[in-house]
RNA sequence: GGGAAAGAGUC
């Protein structure tokens, strides 16, 4: 049974819910773990219904239960549901409710853009933390209400490590190196997501000269940054450079080999972008939905019809991967572009979205 | 043994 349950966790968090469910309907009394694992199992792949049946069919529940399910909701937007769950939490009268649940409406509203109940409610939570303090900042920043955040950043009864990465994130969003430049050097402790959003910051400013330093200061360097430093250079042309440091880098993801499609997309180089697109798939590093829509927009731009209607099949087939507005509209436009236009309005006509 | 905040790719 403990076995079982470290399986059926590691099994989630690799995303194998096939795997996971095998074995938890082998549980004859599954623990309120168990289930609770399976509840994110369902709502990572979106299905909330199922989710949501485990969760009703548990006999006992406590707080991590609640919040999982919660999260399921607020995670896809369902914040009226979320807060009707909120609501119908039992609150322990010594210890006030769950803080973790607290949070996890405040990032909710945070992603739906919606400010004014995300300051609702951050006012009333009664014992907030920095995560707490961190999400509201967030929601500030995500919302563009810049001079809000720095108020709330200043506000703030204590920071830590994030926060103040937060912060300095905020500030390279905006292009400003100074500012962001200033949080770096008054941070007491830096990790790797500190230094990476640094790098970012000279990134988006056009500072590469700065980026490359700041770059081979870094204690650690991950994928990100390597892929951060990737992309810096591809956006100032540097694209020689830009494989450079693509070959160059230890490990590669979904996301560099997608920059790297992309610096040669947007350079002019489409079919060097469908060669990369093919070595990743001989690498086995599985592509996503932006990756095919950057591998799509390159066989766009040079009208490889049979090419990019290969892509657009094999996204469902072979990948699971539901195409978005952007797959059928590159799609369509390939069709045109080769002259197939009643194919095109087609595809348009019977794709799952309102037409614009 | 299961739950919350900060960094990279498309537009």
């Amino acid at each position: 049974p403990a076995a079982a349950m470290a399986l059926i966790a590691a099994y989630v968090r690799k995303g194998h819910l096939h795997e996971a469910k095998h074995i938890f309907d082998k549980l004859e009394q599954p623990s309120i773990a168990a289930s609770t694992s399976m509840i994110t199992a369902y709502a990572q792949e979106g299905d909330l219904e199922r989710a949501k049946q485990i969760f009703d069919g548990m006999e006992l529940l406590d707080e991590i239960s609640w919040t999982v399910m919660l999260q399921a909701y607020a995670q896809r937007g369902k914040m009226r549901e979320a807060k009707r769950l909120f609501d119908s939490i039992p609150v322990p009268v010594d210890k006030g409710r769950d803080l973790v649940a607290w949070s996890v409406m405040l990032l909710g509203y945070t992603q739906a853009r919606d400010v004014p109940r995300a300051r609702d409610l951050f006012q009333t939570i009664p014992r907030r933390n920095v995560v707490s303090w961190t999400l509201m900042l967030q929601a500030y920043v995500e919302a563009g209400e810049f001079s809000n955040a720095i108020e709330l950043f200043n506000s703030m009864p204590e920071r830590n490590v994030v926060s103040m990465t937060a912060m300095l994130a905020a500030h390279a969003g905006r292009q400003d190196l100074e500012a962001a430049k200033f949080m770096f050097d008054s941070m007491p402790e830096k990790n790797l997501v500190s230094w990476s959003a640094m790098l970012q910051g000279y990134a988006t400013s056009g500072d590469i000269r700065g980026a490359k330093i700041l770059f081979e200061e870094m204690p650690w360097k991950d994928t990100v940054a390597w892929t951060t430093m990737l992309q810096a250079y591809a956006q100032a042309g540097h694209l020689r450079t830009s494989l450079f440091v693509f070959e160059t880098m230890p490990e590669r993801n979904v996301v560099s080999w997608t920059a790297m499609i992309s610096a040669f997309a947007h350079s002019g180089n489409q079919m060097d972008s469908i060669q990369i697109f093919h070595a990743m798939n001989l690498e086995g590093v599985k592509p996503d939905d932006i990756c095919f829509a950057s591998a799509l927009l390159a066989c766009n731009h040079v009208g490889l019809l049979y090419r990019g209607h290969g892509y657009f099949t094999s996204m469902r087939r072979d990948h699971g991967i539901a195409p978005g507005r952007e797959h059928y509209f590159s799609m369509a436009d390939i069709l045109c572009r080769a002259g197939r236009l009643e194919s095109a309005q087609e595809l348009i006509r019977t794709m799952p979205f309102v037409p614009e």
